[in-house]
DNA sequence: AGAATTGTGGGGAAAAGTGGGGAAATAGGG
DNA sequence: CCCTATTTCCCCACTTTTCCCCACAATTCT
């Protein structure tokens, strides 16, 4: 279970680190990858990556869907680990879709942990908050 | 169940007491997180947190939906304990959103624990006892 | 009144954040 | 094919922050 918003530089060579309590969950490595649909990278464990891209191959169920899926999921991921310092280094063509400068925003997600730019994570905090608040309401929690 | 409002100072290292009767219900750590609507954070014994997160996530219906409801809940959330003292550190970002300064008020909210600041509680609290009374007609009680 | 528990503050050790240097690997040109 | 230039990776060093422990003052309970 991964929590919490933590800012961290990002150094001339691109490389972030993550939050201890977040490399003790990460110690087989990880899978860096775009962030579905947002601008972001997402960064799995490798258990977990294989979990997912397991259950999405089992939905693909022409040749052509599967071919697709393939490139989306794994054309842009990358595997990777930590350095002595518990730093991973951002492949520039993600660091540039997820629009990454000298601060990344790491954040916390369950199952998952995602890098964010400050303007992208700002915007994106507000617009999630209002949604969350309705689906509390509507709850009743 | 947690009961009563107490004030609190919070020292320079962000440091807070809970009451005792408060921390003996919540030995196995506690999960921090923005009050839900509210300009408050949020106290969850971990059991507690678990039922909550859990029932949130079920209610998201698209993935994109999940993923969003993830980031709202998640990422304002920190993992912490008690020190020998019977304290919890309170990070940074949820201290400056719940806009507390060195005085902390501590609210026992039924389930969980609410800490606000002064101004904020004062607020609320009025605004809660002119509500309570039409609430409590509504409800038949 | 005495003892134990609780509120409050601070100091020291350990860990984490940040930056830079050097060696190995890779790629490109001669 | 070899040499060189560039990049990548790993390791080292320093600064800051965090965490844990100790100590005192105040309050409560016996």
């Amino acid at each position: 279970m991964f929590f919490g918003e933590y800012p961290y530089k990002v150094d001339e060579k691109g490389r972030v680190p993550l939050p201890p309590k977040f490399r003790r969950q990460m110690r087989e490595g990880v899978i860096l990858a775009k962030g579905m649909g947002e601008k972001c990278i997402a960064v799995y464990p490798v258990a977990e990556w294989k979990r997912l891209s397991d259950s999405l191959a089992a939905k693909a169920v022409t040749q052509a869907n599967l071919r697709k899926l393939n490139r989306a999921i794994f054309g842009s991921a990358f595997s990777t680990s930590f350095d002595g310092q518990g730093r991973i280094t951002l492949p520039y063509p993600l660091r540039d879709y997820a629009g990454i400068g000298d601060t990344a925003i790491v954040v916390g997600a369950n199952k998952c942990v995602e890098l964010w730019s400050e303007d992208e994570w700002k915007a994106e905090k507000t617009s999630a908050e209002e949604q969350a608040s309705q689906i509390i309401e509507s709850f009743g929690a």
